[in-house]
Parts: C-alpha cells; structure tokens; sequence
DNA sequence: TTTAAATATTGTCTAGGACAAATATGAGTA
DNA sequence: TACTCATATTTGTCCTAGACAATATTTAAA
C-alpha cells in the first residue's frame, strides 16, 4: 500500500527542502542519492526522507548542512533529542500523550476540561498546554505518533482555548496587540495561548489568524491603531527565515508600534533584541503588557 | 512604502504559480514580461502580479493559460465574475461585509452570535455563514479587501462556530466522520460548517484540522473506527490536484469507508460521482447521514 | 450523439554554471 | 577573556534551454 519511492516533488514537499536545494546538495555533498526512473528522474526511497528530516530540523537549529549530511540517521537522532526538562507536570504531560496515541484522542478533550478547571487558565497554559505542545512536537518527530495524531491535538486544544478565551471579560483594551504568524508558519496553537494571557492581563486582542502577508500586517496594525503587533514562531520553521522575516517586519512597521515576538522558534535569536521585543517564556508577557499600559 | 517589485520567488508565493511555470510561460507565450535587475533575475510589477493572479483562479476553474494570458486584465476580471445568486440573506451579508472591510472587523462578532441565535444554527449556517464565505472570498479576488481582513472574517466565523459546536449535545455517533482537507487545502471553515451539520443529524465527528497527507486520513479511517471520510474542498485550489487526490485516496481506502466531498471546489467534478460521494450543498448533508446511519 | 484516434497544450523534470547573502574563522585589540 | 573587524567558506536561489509524459482539445468515424 504505502509507496515507498518519492519523486523530488514529494521529497519537497514531505520534508520542506527545495527542489533546487536538494539537487545542489546531491552535486555538492552527494547526498541524497536518489535513483533514476526509466525518464532520468531522481526517485527517492523513504530512508532518504527521513534523513533529510532530520537534517532539516537540525539545519533550523543552526547547524550546516555540509557537516550534517556524512552522518548516519542514528547520529542525526541523537544530536536532535534535547535535554527535556518539562520535569514539571510531566505525569500528566505523559499520561495525555498516552491518551492522544491510542484511540485518537477520545477523551482528550474532557480530560483537558478538567485540568483548566482545576489548575486555572495561566497554569493551565503554562504547566499543561505548553509542555504537551513540546511533548506532542517530539514524539512526531521520533516518528512515535503521526501527523493525523498531532492535528487531532491541535484541534482539540484550539477548541478549549477558544472556548476559555470567549469565556474570559473583555477588559480595559489597552494596549490593543494585533496578533498574527508570519507566512510559512502554519501553527497557530501558540497565537491562542498568547491571545488568553493578554486577555488575562485586559489588553485588547485582535486576532488575525496564521501567515499573514508582513505589508498586510503593517496595514492591520495601523487600522487597528494596536500600539503591538506579536509574532508567535513555532520550531518548525527556520532560524533565519524567521530572523530575516523580523526585520523586514520592523523596517515595515511605524516607530510607535512595537514588535513583539514569541515561541520556540525565537529561542535562538537574541541577536535580534535591538529591533524586537523577544519572549521566551509565558510569563514574561504580564510584566510586559503592565509596562506597555504605563508609557502610554 | 510598499515594495513594488516582486522576485520569481515572491510571485510564486504570492500567485501560487511555481517557478517553473512561471519561467516555461515566459517563453512560450511571452507573459510575463519582467524586467531584470543588475544580477540578470527577474523582478515583475505589481500588476502582472494581479495579472497572473486572475489567470491562475480562472485556470482552476479549468480554463488553458494559453488562451488567457494574451488579454487584458480587465477582460479576465470580466470572466471570473460569475453570477451571483445569493439574493436570500442579501441585506444582512451586505452589512457584515461593510461591517468588515471598515474598522477591521470590530463588532463582526457581535452581530454574527446574534444572528445565530435568532435564526437558529442550522439556517444560520446556510443563509448567513455560506453566503457570507462566498462574498469575502470575492471581494478578496476583485481586491476590495485585503487578506488580513479574510483572516480577520475566518478567526470571527471559527470562534462563533467553534462555541455553537462546543454547545450541541452529543448524539448517537452514528454514523461516525473524519474531517479533513487534503493536503494543499488550508480553508477549515467549510469543516467547522459540516461539522456542525453532522452533530445536528446526531453523528459523531473527528475533526482532523487541514492538509492532511492522504495515508495519514487512511490510518485515522481505519483506527477511528469511522465509516466515512469526509473533505472539504474550497475552490482556491484547482480542480485538477482535488480530482487526482480524490481518486488516490479512494484507491487507498478500505471499500467499507464511505468517501465523502463537499465544498465549492468541487461543483465541477460530476465525473468522480462513481468514485466519491459529492455534496453541493449543505442541505444534502441531512438525509446523507440519515441513509448511512439506516445502512449500518 | 457517442466513441476513438490524432493533435495540441501544459507542467515538471533535467544539467551545470553563477553569484550574493549568510556564516565561520582567524587576527588584532582592549 | 571578550570583542571587533576583515577574510574565507558555505549555502540557497536564480539562470538557460531542452525533453517528455500527462492532460485536454479537436477531428474523424460509427
């Protein structure tokens, strides 16, 4: 049933490298070594996808691929598993994830309810849905659950976030964040979760869904007169994609609107702290909106 | 401010038209016609970009590029605006599109959760949310709104839709539905529309958010225990991928599991009618899922 | 009017070269 | 040790122009 050969647009398209760069990399590094088909076309087996996989992965974490591509698939897989230390609510991470992969998620959702009453919306987020996001983002990788397993996660999430969120007051509004994902960022579970704490904090919120054009979100925040525009990056989608994005971003932006920028994906870009404010944790955003609401 | 020349790989992403293409039209038909830069690439002004932006939605309407590049844009704006029969709830979409594109959306919401609870879900849905789809999606194509504003009507609609679902009581689950969209399609709103017509007639829906990979959807099938697949297909995405997708997956699925469409991206594809279950329209949902629920 | 064969159209793939942007390395200085 | 700057390497994207199968359209025959 499962094909298991992958012509250079499946490969593309699977692992999220392109065409043009994984020719140049078989005529540099000679590696990937596809076979030909009857028509000279590179057919790829599935063991090469899953390299380069990983090796897209690690690339986004900052490493090059010329030194990645001599490694075995066993040495790819140990230098991705990171230190783990969601040693925090780590039962019931572990018992939620056990419950995502067999049976598809029934149940999740009540089990879920359940933890948002008793710990609380901020704890909730901070102790359960963010350490279930990491837990749920490895297991994909390590091939433990599929990507079906992963959307029925994110869906389940999204709707007890945006049932909390409809539940919260609306409070003073201010300051106003217009809150998008920049285009290629398909993960729109960290927007949610951005979206509760402000609204915890009483800033007004607009939400403007995922990939959102950078001269589309510069209008947006200008109609809306937000004095924040945030950015939420997941892991998944490049250093330096999301770097270069920024900056153009803030070049866009008027001086009197700050950028604000959250998520795995921004973990290694300190660098970029003089043109925009990054966060790195939850918590970090009640200080900051308190602050915000002062200066103005 | 906004920059008006555009690389190769800017209007790929922006017309959804590959690279390739783009170059092979070049030659053949002589659109476009960019100028170069001091490097020798390609850079395209804007209006080629609008340009080719009109050929490729007429083209997934199943019209050749051939015959469309040599006209006008005017001439091609001619040919995509089709008739509009959504004289029903004409009044009400006319307002929350004015409500829409002034002031960015504040106060959609509002209006939008009073009118479901004057109407009731299931005329709201078909009199207010589908043709209200259909308008935002046109006013985007002829440029009155920007794709900001979408993101800002989609979020609005998915929050509404998202707590009416949460609302609906459990039913028999029977028959039981995966929901997804294939991979490409990144439009959920049509599934949170279906979603919520199904829990009406008492089925049990697994929602498996969008762009989902066609082996994927088979193991859910599978392991779900569900008698049908159900897809749901806007007309952003070409006739062709979704007819060659559509009959892929049924080819991989178990006989035993029904395959279901829906959508405006399929109005044009009556000839998959032996291979998948095509719906039209809303209201063909009701006596779909009663038929299947007498099967088993 | 329907079916079959012939013709035309179209997208994707090929190769190998070029170059600037990004990153790493090494030398010099505080 | 820590930082800056210049140099060297690495890397992704873009280029041209040709080939071919899959799809769509037209023409011919039944």
């Amino acid at each position: 049933m499962s094909n298991d050969l992958f012509s250079i647009s499946d490969i593309e398209r699977e692992s999220g490298i392109r065409c043009d760069t994984l020719r140049v990399w078989e005529r540099r590094y000679g590696f990937p070594t596809p076979s030909r088909n009857e028509r000279g076309e590179r057919v790829y087996p599935r063991e090469q996808l899953l390299r380069l996989r990983l090796i897209k992965q690690l690339q986004d974490r900052g490493m090059q691929p010329g030194k990645l591509v001599s490694l075995e698939y066993q040495q790819l897989q140990r230098l991705t598993s990171r230190p783990d230390n969601s040693a925090l609510a780590s039962a019931d991470v572990e018992m939620l994830l056990d419950m995502l992969s067999s049976g598809l998620g029934y149940g999740l959702s009540n089990k879920l309810e359940a933890l948002l009453s008793l710990y609380g919306l901020r704890i909730f987020l901070a102790d359960v849905v963010a350490p279930m996001n990491h837990a749920v983002g490895k297991a994909w990788f390590e091939g433990k659950i599929g990507i079906l397993d992963e959307h029925l996660y994110a869906e389940t999430i999204r709707n007890v976030l945006t049932v909390a969120l409809g539940g919260l007051p609306q409070g003073v509004k201010n300051p106003r964040v217009l809150l998008t994902t920049l285009p290629g960022e398909q993960h729109g579970i960290g927007l949610l979760m951005v979206a509760c704490m402000l609204r915890l904090e009483g800033a007004g919120v607009v939400m403007a869904g995922v990939q959102t054009p950078l001269e589309e979100i510069v209008r947006g925040a200008i109609e809306c007169g937000s004095g924040i525009v945030g950015i939420s990056c997941s892991e998944y989608m490049g250093r330096r994609t999301i770097a270069s994005q920024l900056v153009k971003l803030r070049a866009l932006l008027p001086e009197d609107v700050a950028l604000w920028a959250g998520g795995s994906g921004v973990r290694t870009l300190a660098f970029l702290k003089d043109n925009v404010r990054l966060f790195n944790d939850l918590d970090q955003i009640q200080p900051a909106v308190q602050a915000a609401r002062n200066v103005n």
